[in-house]
DNA sequence: AGTTAAGGTCAATGGTGTTGGCATAAGACC
DNA sequence: GGTCTTATGCCAACACCATTGACCTTAACT
C-alpha cells in the first residue's frame, strides 16, 4: 500500500485542488451519492467522480481505500440518513415498524447506492447506533437476550434485504424498468390456463401487486410472530 | 446492433472454435457458473470466459446480448437447479419451507451470480414454473386467491432478497470477507458498555449469530403468520 | 458444385481501478 | 518573516475490462 489513508479527523492540511475545490470525506461521499443517483451505479467511477469534484482520480485514494472503501462510506451515510431525526415512542412494535420503514425508505431514495451497500457491514458509528437502538427496543420490550438477538438479526437483515431487492428495479434505466414491468402483463398474463392454472387464475391480482414492495407485509409478519412469542414466554 | 443474437433453438451450424470446442448456450452458462465458483467474484469476464472455452471473447456476443444477457441466463439456470428433482409432499408448510431453502441454497452456491440476478425478472420458462408451483401450493392449501397472491409475493421476494443479501459477503474476495466477519469481533465486541449497553450485553450472542443467514428464521416467521391467517379464515 | 450466411476471429476503441514518483504549498517552528 | 517537513494533490503508466465492426471460413442447403 503505497498511499496511506489518513482518517478524516486527523487531517490538518487542507490544500485546494488545482480547480480550487477543498476536499473532505463528507464532500466526496455527497458528490458520489449525487452522481450515483443521476447517472446510475455504473456512472460512478474514480475518474468521473474526480472530474465532478475537480480533482485527480488518484486523489480519492488519499481518502478511501479504493472504490470499495468509498462504497462502505456511502452505506454509512445512508444509515445515518435513515436515523436522522428519529426518536422512539416506547411502543416497541410501532417503533420497530417505523424504523424499518425508515431504513427501507432511505435506501430506496438512492437505489443504486442501496444495491452497492446493502449487504456490507461497515462497523462505523452510525451503523452501530442503529444496531444499539434496535436491540434496545427489543430488550426494553421484555424479550430475553437470546430472543432479542434472534429477532434483531432477522429484522435488520430482512430490512436490508428487501431494500436491496426493491432497489433493483429502481436502479434500472426507465426503459429497462418499464420493460421488466411490462413483462408481467405480456408474459405472465398470457400463459395458457391449462399448463399454468394457478398463475392464470390469479393473473389480475398478480400484476396489480408485483410492482409494489412486499416489505411492509413481510415486516408485519415478522412483528406479529415476535409479539406472539413475547406473549407466550410471558404467560 | 452489429451482431444479432440467434436463439439457441434456431441454431443450425455448429462450427468448432479454433481450439476445437463446439459452443452452445448451455456449455457457456455452465462454464461461466464454474468459473464464478472457482475464481470468486472477480473471476468472470468475457476474456477469461472466452479463454476457458477456447474461444475468442467476442464470440460470446453471438450467444448473449452482452454480459447482462449472460447474467440473466445464469439466473434462469439457478432457478432451474433449485427446482431440479423437487417434488411436493402435499403438506403446504413443509413444501414451502423446503422450496425456499432450495432456492436460497441454489443462489448461495453461486453468490456472484445471485447478486446480479436476484432482482431481475427474466420471464423465462423455469422462473415461471417456480411461480406456478408456489401459487399452486398456496391455493391447494386453501388460501383464497387474494391471500395466496399476497403471501406468494412476500415469500418469493423474501427468498430472493435474503439470497442476495447473504450472497454479498460470499461474493467478496476471501480477505474482504474475513475482514467483514472479523469486524464483528473486533469492533462490536469491544464497544464500551456505558455508551452501548444493549450491544455489550448481547455481544457473545451477536457474534455467534451474525455470520449465519437469518433466512431460516425469517422464513419460519412468514410461514407461521400465514398458517395463523389460514386457521383464522377457516374458523 | 455452388451459394449463402452463421458463426468464428482479429484488431481497435474507449473505458476501468490502481500505483509509484514527483511537485508544491500548508502549517510548524525558530 | 524565513526555513523545513510532509501532507496532499497531480501525472503518467499499467493491466485489465466490455464491446464492436470488418473480415474470413466453412457448414448446410439447393
Amino acid at each position: 500500500m503505497a498511499k496511506d489513508v489518513v482518517p478524516e479527523e486527523a487531517r490538518r492540511r487542507r490544500r485546494p485542488t488545482r480547480q480550487g475545490t477543498v476536499l473532505s470525506e463528507r464532500l466526496i461521499v455527497e458528490t458520489a451519492l449525487r452522481m450515483v443517483r443521476e447517472h446510475g451505479s455504473a456512472g460512478l467511477s474514480a475518474r468521473r467522480l474526480g472530474a465532478a469534484l475537480g480533482a485527480d482520480p488518484s486523489t480519492l485514494y488519499r481518502y478511501f481505500e479504493g472504490m470499495d472503501g468509498l462504497t462502505l462510506a456511502i452505506g454509512e451515510e445512508l444509515i445515518g440518513r435513515a436515523l436522522a431525526g428519529w426518536a422512539p415512542t416506547g411502543r416497541w412494535r410501532d417503533d420497530l415498524r417505523a424504523l424499518g420503514l425508515r431504513i427501507h425508505g432511505a435506501y430506496l431514495a438512492h437505489p443504486q447506492a442501496a444495491l452497492l451497500t446493502a449487504s456490507r457491514v461497515t462497523g462505523r458509528p452510525r451503523e452501530i447506533a442503529a444496531d444499539e437502538a434496535i436491540l434496545g427496543i427489543l430488550r426494553g420490550a421484555g424479550f430475553g437476550d437470546e430472543d432479542a438477538v434472534r429477532i434483531y438479526h432477522a429484522y435488520i437483515d430482512q430490512s436490508l434485504a428487501f431494500a436491496a431487492l426493491d432497489a433493483g428495479p429502481l436502479a434500472l434505466t426507465a426503459e429497462a424498468r418499464a420493460s421488466d414491468e411490462a413483462r408481467w402483463e405480456s408474459t405472465y398474463a398470457r400463459l395458457p390456463a391449462d399448463a399454468y392454472p394457478n398463475i392464470a387464475a390469479t393473473a389480475g391480482l398478480l400484476s396489480a401487486r408485483m410492482p409494489h414492495s412486499a416489505y411492509p407485509v413481510a415486516l408485519e409478519m415478522l412483528l406479529e410472530t415476535a409479539e406472539r412469542q413475547l406473549a407466550d414466554s410471558g404467560a
